[in-house]
DNA sequence: ATTATTTGCGAAAACGTTTTCGTGTTGAAA
DNA sequence: TTTCAACACGAAAACGTTTTCGCAAATAAT
């Protein structure tokens, strides 16, 4: 076992300084050709390569950006890790994850824990638990301390810092506009209770869509779930629910849901009842994620496009540290931080007509 | 904008040395009751943390494990994350992860990138190009550094680390056993390619089941699937594939797929021919994910158990982290890595009888 | 032959910790 | 009064880098 070689130990068995070892690795002008290739030579034949900890202490940065998400199984998070890290990687950054289980508590301890040297700049998404209680301390301290922050989906609109978004309102407008479009008179939503901001927003673009097309919301029309049915563990819960939804409005026409198992889950209830989607009921669900794609029928939705989503953060905070490192240098400029609006799309399958 | 506050900004302000602080603040014998509480207030006012990238550098280690996979986008590589992260975190420890996208380069590369200091060791599962192309020299290179690895999932015999695999032939054999036991005559199975060892393992687990049962096996029922048709652009194709298959089996009765996908698209066919699920064709798949829990008819499907397979994963390594520790201070004992197997549970569906 | 310039390299500081060891001061024991 | 331990603290090294600066030797210019 031949443990990493360092510049130390290359420098002694060379018999030079460690000085000029460095140099002569970084291709220095300093030093003479022939002790450059002496010292490169040495150093393949070693497999030299810089410690990463030491230069993050010197350079006083990690290249490394944290992510702080409230889950990760699940498609829509998942994507968008996959494409924070593909731009991440692409400019020589890792990634570090952190949980939180959508706990309060664990997002600040795994905050904590990172933001003290680990890492130069977060990406993260709020938990359920910290939208509800309010308390934000922890963002702001972050960024007090100097640390970039960026939110996406579940953003908060006071906190200062570049955020990026998709257009809930817009998307669930559209989607709902397409049912009245294919002839729904009475369509139901089913939504979560109103603290997490997208399901709020959601189920404003529906009300919106409603009213522009002169159609009175009815409120026994919205199912609003609490969210801790949305686990895997309490699918039949969910289902329980919505079917008591459906006996008690058995006019409804069309539904849209504001998440994938919603959409999913009310179409089986809605085979229960015998009914044909899309000729009895249309549905359309939001997040085009593997459920959406399989199911039967195909799930028409609201794709968020999630993969950009963590490609466009990913530049935003990588912009902002690299500005940064210039910004020491000139004095303090005003910082203007950007909200990006993702686009929606809607997909048509086969759960519309 | 108040940066983080350092030992020597503390030891500055209050007129003591470095060493004084340190000291005060690990609640050190050596200082007074008057300095230790007069260091303890400042550093509680001004929010004092250490600097994680210096105790790395100091210490040796960095309390971080890396994770290597091939994606995230999927159900089982994500519930073995969040099984790692989970003990992970309760342990004190990091997790930074690398996405190899199934490419032999971004697995070097990746692999490269953490091991210069960054890590204290690996937890990986294989990617196909790796396993396609047999070349492991990465993996060795990294052990011989003596840094430790645990594989899960895809794993390699003749590598020296830990490893957790999930019970593939036994777990097929089960499935297909049922299959038999429910009046199946002829079983299909669609698979991947062999180099893909889980791939491998779960077609020799349903040729074992045939043989035990005194069914000769059929050729031309074994379906082995390019893993290139995997992605979810490829759907169609893999469809397709499927469809001809079974164009040129009519007598299929019984279908055991190696993952949920195989699985689920093949009822997807399996329909289209206007056969009932499980009336004429029974279905069983590999991996309890989103699909297996919401396809129609539910799909009867073997589990890995992945969250525990990452909590095993994650425990495995931290133990030998920590006892290495150890091992530097006694001289050198033999290393023993151990393969622990986690048991595969059939979980019963409407896609049997 | 003397001075000026270039060349090649090393010493040391810095990043933020922890820890070992040394040392001056105090109070008690001899 | 002298000796010794206990006490409270600081200096310095170490982890592995990069980089600035200084310095000697070699070369060039006068």
């Amino acid at each position: 076992m031949k443990r990493k070689v360092t510049l130390k130990q290359i420098a002694r068995e060379l018999d030079v300084s460690i000085s000029t070892v460095s140099k002569a690795l970084r291709h220095s002008k300093e030093i003479s050709e022939d002790t450059r290739e002496k010292v490169q030579a040495f150093a393949k034949l070693y497999n030299y390569r810089p410690n990463n900890i030491a230069l993050s202490l010197k350079n006083r940065k990690t290249k490394t950006i944290g992510i702080i998400i409230p889950e990760i199984v699940h498609h829509f998070f998942s994507k968008v890790i996959r494409g924070i890290e593909l731009i991440a990687n692409s400019r020589g950054y890792n990634v570090i994850i952190g949980l939180s289980n959508e706990s309060f508590t664990k997002e600040v301890i795994n905050m904590e824990m990172l933001a003290n040297g680990s890492i130069d700049g977060f990406i993260l998404s709020i938990s359920k638990e910290t939208l509800l209680q309010q308390d934000f301390h922890h963002f702001n301290e972050t960024i007090n301390q100097g640390m970039p922050i960026v939110m996406f989906d579940r953003v908060i609109e006071e906190i200062n810092c570049d955020k990026v978004i998709v257009d809930d309102l817009k998307g669930s407008k559209k989607a709902v506009e397409k049912l009245i479009s294919n002839g729904c008179k009475n369509i139901a939503i089913i939504t979560t209770k109103d603290y997490v901001s997208v399901g709020r927003l959601r189920t404003q673009g529906y009300l919106e869509a409603l009213q522009e097309n002169k159609i009175s919301a009815n409120k026994s029309l919205i199912l609003k779930i609490d969210v801790e049915l949305d686990s895997e563990d309490h699918l039949e819960d969910l289902e329980n629910e919505i079917e008591q939804f459906f006996k008690k409005n058995k006019n409804i026409d069309g539904i849209f849901a504001v998440n994938e198992l919603y959409a999913v889950t009310a179409m089986k209830v809605v085979r229960k009842y015998d009914l044909k989607i899309p000729d009895n009921i249309q549905v359309i669900g939001f997040t085009d994620g593997v459920l959406s794609k399989h199911s039967r029928p195909g799930l028409t939705t609201v794709s968020q496009h999630a993969q950009e989503m963590g490609e466009k953060a990913a530049e935003l905070l990588i912009e902002r540290l690299e500005l940064e490192v210039e910004k020491e240098e000139y004095g303090e400029e005003e910082e203007h931080y950007q909200t990006v609006v993702i686009e929606t799309e809607l997909i048509e399958r086969d759960s519309t007509k």
